[in-house]
Formats: C-alpha cells, sequence, structure tokens
DNA sequence: GCAAAAGTGTTTAATATACACCCATGA
DNA sequence: TCATGGGTGTATATTAAACACTTTTGC
C-alpha cells in the first residue's frame, strides 16, 4: 500500500506480534477463504488492518517459491493499493498490532520476501505512472499541478520541467479546471485542478493513450 | 502458448478428455506439486505437454474466482510462453490428448474461462512487444527483417513502413548483421540478422530503451 | 522477361527540450 | 519588503511520418 504525504512516496508495514518473524515489519496480508475471489481477500485484509475501503487495487504478481515461508509452502498472491493520505486516514486493525508508514527510501528488513515484493511493486508503479493516469489516486480529489508535478518526480526520481509539464498534463485535456484556488499556503494560491475520467475514458476509446 | 508461423500469430490448445468440458479445447496446464515452485510447475507442464523446454515464460496473471472451475475453487496461476515454430518441433503429450495450434482469430469456445485467460496473454503480448525485445523468441535465430516486420504487422495488428520500420530498428543497435542471406525463396534472397543480447543488455544498462 | 521482394533517402510535420522572467500572496 | 511558488512563450533539436523507385533473383 503506497500513499504520498507532502514529503515522500510512502509504504505501510505492519509490525508483527507471530513468529516467525515476530517483531519484523512486513506487508499487510492475510489468508485467502475458500470460495473467495481472490480480490476480495486482498480488500478485505486492506479493510481489516487499515479500515480502507474504496480504494485503488491492482494485482501484482503472485510469488510461490516454496521456501518464502519457513514454515510451508505459501503462495502470496500480491497487490498493491494506491491511497491519498490527505483524504484518508488509516485506523490500525484493532489487534494491537504496530503499523506504520515508511519512506519508500527507509523500509527495513521486511520479514519472509517482502522486500522483493516491495520493489517489485514499485518497479510496477514506477513504470505504470508514465502510461496509465493512477497518479492521481495518491493525490486529493482536487489538487495544484504543483502536487502532480511533484509527485511524478518523486516516484520516477527524477526532476521535471515546469512549462513543459504543464503543456503537457494540460493539452491532454483530461484534466477539469476548477473554480478554486488553493488554501492556506504562505504564498499565491494556485489554481485547483481534478482528474476528469469520463473525458480520460472517452478519449482512450478514441485511440488516445495517456503518456507522461 | 503462442507461436509463429509463415501466416499467423498461433496458440497451443488441448482437447480435454475429462469431464468437465470433455471434448473442449483448452489452454494447457495442470496442477501444483506442493514445495514445487510456480515457474517450475508451469515449465514441467509444458514439458509433459509439449516436448518444449528452454523456451520464453513470463507469469501472466493470476485467476481465483470461486466459479472458475465448476468442481471446486481452482486459482489459476497463468504464464505465457512463446516459441518459435520453425525450430522448434511439438511433440504432444503421449496419453492421446489432441493438440493442435489455432489462429489466434480462430479460437473457439474453451474451457473454463481459458478464453478469458488467452485474451489476456495476447494484449500482454501486443502491449509488451513494444518496448520490450521479446519478439525475437517468436522468430528462427536468424531471420531476415521482412520476418521481423511481419512478426510486429501481425501482433500490432497494423502496417507499418518498410523503410522506417528498417530505419528505426538498425539504428537501435542491436541486431547483429550475419554474412548470411536466406536459402529456398523465390525472389531476391534478404540479408539475415540475429539479436545481440548481449548489445542490448549492455546498452540497456546505459539507460537505452528499446520501443517500437 | 516477369514476378516478387530487397534495399535505399529526403522532405515535412510533430513532438520534445531547453530556458527566464514577472506576478500574486502571505508573513 | 521579502520569500515563495504561480504562471507563462519561444526557439531549437529530435523524432516520426509520408512517400517511390531501382536492383536482384528464381522461375
Amino acid at each position: 500500500m503506497f500513499g504520498l504525504d507532502e514529503k515522500d512516496l510512502r509504504v505501510l508495514l505492519i509490525q508483527r506480534n507471530n513468529e516467525p518473524f515476530e517483531g519484523r515489519w512486513a506487508l499487510p496480508g492475510g489468508f485467502a477463504k475458500v470460495g473467495e475471489a481472490i480480490e476480495e481477500t486482498a480488500r478485505r485484509e486492506l479493510t481489516e488492518e487499515t479500515g480502507l475501503k474504496n480504494i485503488y487495487l491492482e494485482q501484482l504478481y503472485t510469488f510461490g517459491e516454496p521456501d518464502r515461508d519457513p514454515r510451508e509452502h505459501v503462495i502470496t498472491i500480491a497487490y498493491y493499493a494506491l491511497v491519498n493520505l490527505a483524504e484518508h486516514t488509516v485506523r490500525p486493525a484493532t489487534d494491537a498490532r504496530n503499523a506504520a508508514w515508511f519512506g519508500i527510501d527507509d523500509v527495513p528488513d521486511l520479514a519472509f520476501d517482502h522486500n522483493r515484493i516491495l520493489y517489485t511493486a514499485y518497479h510496477r508503479l514506477k513504470g505504470k505512472i508514465s502510461y496509465v493516469p493512477i497518479g492521481f489516486e495518491l493525490l486529493p480529489r482536487k489538487f495544484a499541478l504543483r502536487q502532480l508535478q511533484q509527485l511524478y518526480e518523486k516516484i520516477l526520481d527524477r526532476k521535471l520541467d515546469k512549462r513543459n509539464f504543464r503543456k503537457k498534463i494540460l493539452k491532454m485535456d483530461i484534466l477539469r479546471e476548477l473554480d478554486e484556488i488553493e488554501t492556506d499556503v504562505a504564498h499565491r494560491a494556485a489554481r485547483l485542478y481534478c482528474f476528469d475520467k469520463q473525458a480520460y475514458d472517452r478519449k482512450t476509446q478514441e485511440g488516445f493513450s495517456f503518456e507522461l
């Protein structure tokens, strides 16, 4: 689960309170139930562990080496989720487990092969954000272009030119310019925009493809 | 499993001789063993059903809706494979099951949700072939540029300009020009090339990225 | 000699890149 | 009044697209 705050791309980790790897940080997750669609399992676990519903969720990859779990052969169908931290509060599970957001560059040694899973997810996010408009899932519904640009800069890990970035994204015609501006900023307030999914879907059907 | 002949992109199907869906065509596959890495399962099944080894194999997606299989809740971790039909002969499994190559546009109603799985695989192939050099897996080791172009035309399902295509692919410097030409063709023989994986890997490390 | 595909350059349009200043606002 | 980010345009370089003829070879 990825979230974005003013500074960093962050990942939600949960501290294990059972063996194996007791005390270690790990990705949130749990076991599937027979008769439950696997995406439902992912959503259920997500809600149980964070209280979040209706957020962006996508299957990542399935990990099935026999020694991933020291107890027995466990197959993990990994999903990743995107959430905007400004508008969703994570309410950790009731069962006393410690949950925390870690900056993507400050992630410790995790339980099992979770560092590898996380790396795979970050890699996917990095690749996908340039050709599918999923970045908006990490921002508040109404955002300034600066926020969008910083999001891309953080995830792609390189600087972008302000004028070129604005030109390109606005020319796509998939942002709706709102009659609102930022509040509570210590400088000139920026105009707010929101992602226009209808426009995006329509244009996509007509052959348009997002690219940044 | 995808293969390419002179005419078409083809898919290997196997006719079921057990319930459910007895007599229907289906994607090749089988059950995983506890203690076996899932990619190993895929490779083992591939070899058992076709005799093929050492071919390109990549995890596709995991399908886990509870009603996919009328008998019980089965989770399928789908892989797709690419093979060049000119240099590999498919030797169907010994157990009397019928196996055949179908043109991608002539695939019948398959067992289970296999049409959906196949569609997902085709979609992945179509998307991936433009930015990862996996197309070469479908061609003989030595090939003419015409063959490569036709491959792209078939998979992307649109015509490409001959001069522009050649310019672009040759400029990448990832093909090695061989001192050989085609034989047994009823017209002027074309120069043969092979994919230079070393060069590709080196250039990739230096920041190059394939795109067609 | 003819059918079939190989091989080859140039022009034009579109897109990407590089780059700097004035403006509005809150502290 | 100063610090901070908002907002804007142009020139240049790069890349993509469109387009047609001559050459080679086998039959």
